[in-house]
DNA sequence: GCCGTTTTCGGCCCGACTGTTTTCAGTCG
């Protein structure tokens, strides 16, 4: 898989035409090339082999060359001969706020400043102010920039953001003026990691609740304050952005304000084709400047003769071109999980008894919950042995007679060894209802080895979900390579269930693998992985991949009745 | 550099905020 490496070359390639001043709709078609790339479901060295990358959105002749060239011989001439053009270090300079590609280019061309460490150096001795253009307050601006990048802006995950867009959305909510309110950006978008928190309200006050908000006690600093919109940053480094329209522009805002960008261009160039255009106060005729829709989100898309679009499609991934063609799927809702298939419980590394978590499952309104304690291998998750197990399936049987409302399934999640074996021997595993195999171990081995390890699991008779197939964890471990088209192919044949694991940390597979999965007919299992009954909430989280992936209610089998997936899960 | 129910050339989304400016460029989303 190239596709990501294609990418960055495309990526870098814009960064450096940007700071030559070159042509900026071209720096935009490497930009949109790249990031078309990047959300690919299939292996753009495949697509290079079948001479299709043209049909690529965005990839034309050129392109279509440069990626041939990437792909066969892993460089790019023309990205380094480019490169060749502009001083090293000049690019590091656009991570600080506030520097673009001018400033960048200036701060080089007129004091040979290349690299952050340097700019710090420069603007404390005050070199800056003074150059054309750049005063006091740049130089002040500029080195405030440098502490974010040393310790903030890094991208949290979306639990965190849900967390604190909550509490900030309650804050705001208690103003006088404010009418409606709503997160937007990729939060809204429920991206798995979020950069910053966007939040959108109407009022006919605007001022003053900007006023207000930059004076709220989380606010450490701030970064703009206009009389409709203001950034600040939280005492945790967090950069939040709220704007405030008129509550006829609350549909056209929140479109806008929802993004992404790939998508909201897209719209505009339709509207624009129609001799509409849209901002983000409504969509309006061309000619007359006649203002035709903009107080519903629904009603901007219904301009362009489209039906509403969730906001988690909105990526510029074909949902577009689908919604065109009324092709867009009816995507699976948190209402429509019958139970989660990923739980511990303290006979292994959780903190509560099934009990316990059965109750909690039961209060979310599932019909079932598959208990899945590690197996015995897993020895720093007290995984159980054969004895504890078989006592654990007693314990199991006992419950379900007295407890009503929910089935409790007999459940594991059985290491798979490095060498592809499973952790306990068919005759244990045969008296499971349901088994969840994972890797714990052996993450370095080769793409080979790892992929084989899986194959090997699918193909038992007795597996009947993939967890985690990935192994990333957030911030400590990245996915492992793995061959995914074999892995979906054995899948497919075996009727074996790949899990978004709903972990936030984990978040595994991903929107981009999921989506792939169903595409070659694999159906997915969203499970919390929860060890504590306050884990079990994150099953949203999972919910979301599956959204951002286009899953319907059928592609989720732990949207199905108990019947239908005690059924299921025969192989 | 891409793209085409007005086009193979001439377009390419659109506006807020800031800092430096007497009317706007740069940056950001």
């Amino acid at each position: 898989m190239k596709n990501i490496e294609v990418a960055e070359f495309f990526e870098a390639i814009a960064d450096l035409l940007e700071v030559k001043g070159d042509n900026p709709f071209k720096i935009r078609a490497y930009r949109k090339a790249a990031q078309n790339i990047r959300s690919l479901t299939e292996d753009i060295e495949t697509i290079a082999e079948e001479g299709r990358l043209e049909e690529i959105p965005g990839v034309g002749k050129d392109l279509a060359a440069k990626i041939v060239e990437i792909v066969k011989t892993g460089r790019l001439k023309h990205y380094e001969e480019l490169k060749k053009k502009v001083p090293e270090g000049i690019i590091d300079l656009m991570a600080v706020p506030g520097i673009g590609p001018k400033t960048a280019k200036l701060l080089y061309d007129k004091l040979k400043i290349k690299g952050i460490e340097d700019l710090e150096k420069k603007a404390k001795a005050h070199k800056i102010s003074g150059l054309p253009g750049l005063k006091e307050k740049t130089e002040e601006n500029i080195l405030r920039g440098i502490e974010l990048v040393k310790k903030v802006l890094k991208r949290m995950s979306l639990q965190e953001a849900l967390n604190l867009s909550g509490e900030i959305i309650a804050q705001l909510k208690k103003l006088p003026d404010v009418k409606r309110i709503s997160p937007a950006g990729s939060l809204r978008r429920m991206k798995e990691t979020v950069r910053d928190i966007d939040i959108l309200i109407t009022s006919t006050n605007p001022k003053k609740i900007m006023d207000a908000f930059v004076k709220f006690p989380i606010v450490k600093d701030i970064l703009a304050h206009g009389e409709t919109k203001a950034s600040i940053l939280t005492d945790n480094g967090v950069q939040v952005d709220v704007r405030v329209v008129e509550e006829d522009s609350y549909g056209a805002a929140l479109v806008y304000f929802t993004g992404s960008q790939a998508h909201n261009i897209h719209m505009r160039h339709m509207a624009k084709k129609a001799g509409l255009k849209i901002n983000e106060y409504g969509v309006f005729i061309e000619k007359t400047n006649k203002r035709i829709a903009g107080k519903e989100e629904a009603d901007i898309y219904k301009t362009l003769s489209l039906p509403f679009i969730p906001p988690e499609l909105r990526e510029d991934r074909g949902e577009i071109e689908a919604a065109l063609k009324g092709k867009l799927p009816q995507l699976v809702e948190l209402s429509d999980i019958k139970g989660d298939i990923h739980v511990h419980s303290e006979w292994s590394d959780g903190e509560h008894s099934i009990e316990e978590m059965a109750r909690a499952c039961r209060k979310r309104g599932y019909e079932y919950v598959a208990i899945t304690d590690h197996s015995k291998s897993l020895r720093v998750a007290r995984g159980l042995s054969e004895k504890d197990v078989l006592k654990r399936l007693d314990e199991i049987m006992a419950l379900n007679k007295t407890l009503r409302g929910i089935r409790i399934l007999s459940g594991v999640e059985v290491d798979i060894l490095e060498d592809g074996s499973l952790d306990y021997s068919e005759d244990i595993l045969k008296r499971f209802d349901i088994v969840v195999a994972a890797i714990h171990t052996g993450f370095k081995q080769s793409k080979e080895k790892l992929t084989n390890r899986i194959l090997k699991a699918i193909d038992s008779r007795f597996v009947n979900i993939v967890a985690h197939p990935t192994g990333r964890l957030r911030g400590s471990r990245p996915a492992y390579d793995l061959d995914f088209d074999k892995i979906f192919e054995a899948a497919k044949k075996t009727r074996t269930f790949l899990e978004i694991n709903s972990y936030p940390d984990r978040l595994d597979l991903d929107d981009v693998n999921s989506r792939a999965a169903k595409e070659s007919g694999v159906k997915l299992a969203i499970g919390t992985d929860a060890h504590v009954v306050d884990q079990l909430g994150s099953m949203l989280l999972g919910v979301s991949v599956a959204r951002r992936a286009w899953l319907t209610k059928r592609d989720v089998v732990n949207t199905f009745r108990l019947e239908e997936l005690l059924k299921f899960l025969r192989k």
